[in-house]
RNA sequence: GGCCCGUUAGUCUAGCGGUUGAGGACGCCGCCCUCUCAAGGCGGAGAUCACGGGUUCGAAUCCCGUACGGGCUACCA
């Protein structure tokens, strides 16, 4: 005899999987979130693996903190990333309009129809009546939620209290007598929760306005939403949302609960962790391949080795069976190190535009000279892309590449332009190098490469003091490959002119 | 308080009952390369698989409990 199961496994398969509909629901009361992010990266690539549907939904339904401002940078912010939907602002869809705030009629009909079901009841209890009942059922222990006391009023004295004009928000009426809820998530299998432990909860504010479980649910039904993937912070939310879903017949959908991201102290990722917000670590210099590559694999694996993925890899594997279930702290060493490892893999001709690009914007080179020095920039985008973990180092590794004069950190000139030999290795280089005919890489190494033991010192005191020199720092890109980029004219001047505060 | 979820090295993870004296990656340490810094190569430290019971010939893997962390318990989402 076969062995039962005796406990669902997590399972995709319970929606017809040709008919995937997925939404990612932000709310734009901030900018792309990380672990906003991520959500709308697995909702993108279930949608892109099963041949479904995407949607972006605005969740707008917080008239004093949502801003159209912000709404415009998540649209950025996901562009940015890559993460394309197919209905939603811009793209337009049989489903719309995608702005909860433009969609109240379908509450009003929603609350309507759950009128005529008699799964809601008006509630008049006032804000401070329900806490001092609320908090005294605390201290007795247990049940803590509404005690229901509106449920007793009989429909007919309701309408006339409505009738009235009395102040009332419209609570759903919880089927005491169903069994407990349970739902299996695709990431963490069955769960249940006793039907005892959930309130009559608010559907409807007293100024006519959905609350989130119940405007959510609406439009997750009428957008016939498949699979709901979301944040676990709303798994202890997913009972009542499906006590909604029967209350307005609608079908059920499959959810899939994320874990959080955290912080590196264990706390739910915040402002005080530093960015927090996609488009921050664009302006840190992040590219979007690496914030996708590193969120994926934040919380989802493809196997025991993977650590670099691009976004077909992903699309082609995406399942939620390798979605982790417990919390993942978000580390930026190893953010950082993913972004170096794509910036090297980025052809020169890519770098060198961006590198441009960045360049201009600091003010450092005009358009004019961008396009004029191409080859130049060419063989400078090597030298740097190998060096920096992110793009916004580039301007402080090559500044000395563009000012007319050269300044000497403290450091440098302590430990490298004050010691011994430093001005008798500028005197002999400045010799070699002027009378050289060709001044490339080759020439300039070769001819280079001799001063030191000429000089009786070791190449290192030699080559830094030159570095120091040219660049002001202890630290640049190669020297030889700096002295032919830097020419031969400013090289000299530049030797010269370091010549001066250093030491024989 | 009640309900729910989670727990493999500092961090992200692999592992879905025996081939694991627990694999990979970041970080860390050392060596090599070397004009600096990186990059790269090689090597190393680091996990009593939260703890305690049980099931089993055998458990990181299944079950129960405890601890710790988190979420919900709002006329926020």
């Amino acid at each position: 005899m076969p062995c039962t199961r005796t406990q669902a496994e997590p399972n995709e398969e319970s929606h017809d999987m040709d008919q995937v509909r997925v939404r990612f629901a932000p709310s734009p009361t901030g900018h792309l979130h990380i672990g906003g992010a991520r959500t709308a990266i697995y909702n993108w690539a279930f949608a892109r693996r099963h041949g479904g549907d995407f949607i972006l939904r605005i969740d707008d339904t917080d008239p004093e903190r949502s801003t159209d401002e912000n709404t415009q940078a998540i649209l950025r912010a996901m562009e940015w990333l890559g993460l394309d939907w197919d209905e939603g602002p811009g793209a337009g869809g049989d489903f719309g309009p995608y702005f909860q705030t433009q969609r109240s009629e379908l509450y009003a009909q929603g609350l309507v129809t759950l009128q005529a079901n008699d799964a809601v009841y008006p509630c008049f209890c006032t804000a401070d009546e329900l806490k001092g009942r609320r908090e005294a059922a605390r201290e007795a222990g247990g049940f803590a939620g509404y005690d229901r006391r509106c449920r007793a009023i009989d429909t007919e004295e309701a309408a006339a209290r409505i009738a009235r004009g009395d102040e009332h928000v419209w609570r759903l009426a919880v089927p005491l007598e169903r069994d407990d809820v349970t739902f299996v998530d695709a990431i963490r299998g069955e769960t249940a929760f006793p039907i005892g432990s959930l309130d009559d909860f608010i559907l409807v504010r007293s100024d006519g306005t959905p609350t989130y479980n119940f405007a959510t649910v609406v439009d997750d039904v009428a957008m016939e939403i498949s699979h709901v993937v979301r944040g676990d912070d709303h798994l202890s939310n997913t009972p009542r949302q499906i006590l909604v879903f029967e209350a307005l017949g609608g079908e059920v959908p499959t959810f899939a609960h994320l874990s959080m991201i955290w912080g590196a102290d264990g706390k739910r990722l915040s402002k005080r962790h530093g960015a927090t917000s996609v488009e921050a670590y664009r302006d840190l210099g992040y590219l979007p391949e690496a914030i996708l590559n590193y969120l994926t694999l934040l919380g989802w694996s493809l196997d025991d080795k993977t650590t670099m993925i691009d976004r077909d890899t992903l699309v082609e594997n995406f399942s939620f069976e390798r979605v982790s279930k417990n919390p993942a702290v978000f580390d930026t060493d190893k953010l950082e190190w993913m972004n170096g490892v794509y910036i090297r893999e980025m052809p020169v001709e890519e770098f060198a535009d961006r590198m441009s690009a960045l360049l201009t914007a600091q003010g450092m080179l005009t358009g004019a000279e961008a396009e004029e020095r191409r080859e130049w920039l060419l063989k400078l985008a090597p030298l740097v892309s190998e060096r920096i973990k992110r793009m916004d180092e580039i301007p402080s590794m090559v500044g000395f590449f563009f000012s007319d004069t050269v300044e000497f950190d403290d450091k440098a000139r302590k430990k490298v332009l004050d010691k011994a030999g430093a001005g008798c290795a500028m005197d002999a280089v400045e010799a070699v190098l002027k009378g050289l005919d060709t001044f490339e890489t080759e020439s300039i190494e070769a001819a280079l490469r001799d001063v030191p033991e000429a000089l009786d010192l070791k190449p290192r005191i030699v080559f830094q003091a030159v570095r120091v020199a040219l660049s002001g720092s202890m630290v640049s890109p190669p020297l030889f490959e700096s002295i032919d980029l830097l020419g031969k004219e400013k090289t000299l001047q530049r030797l010269r002119q370091a010549r001066s505060s250093a030491t024989d």
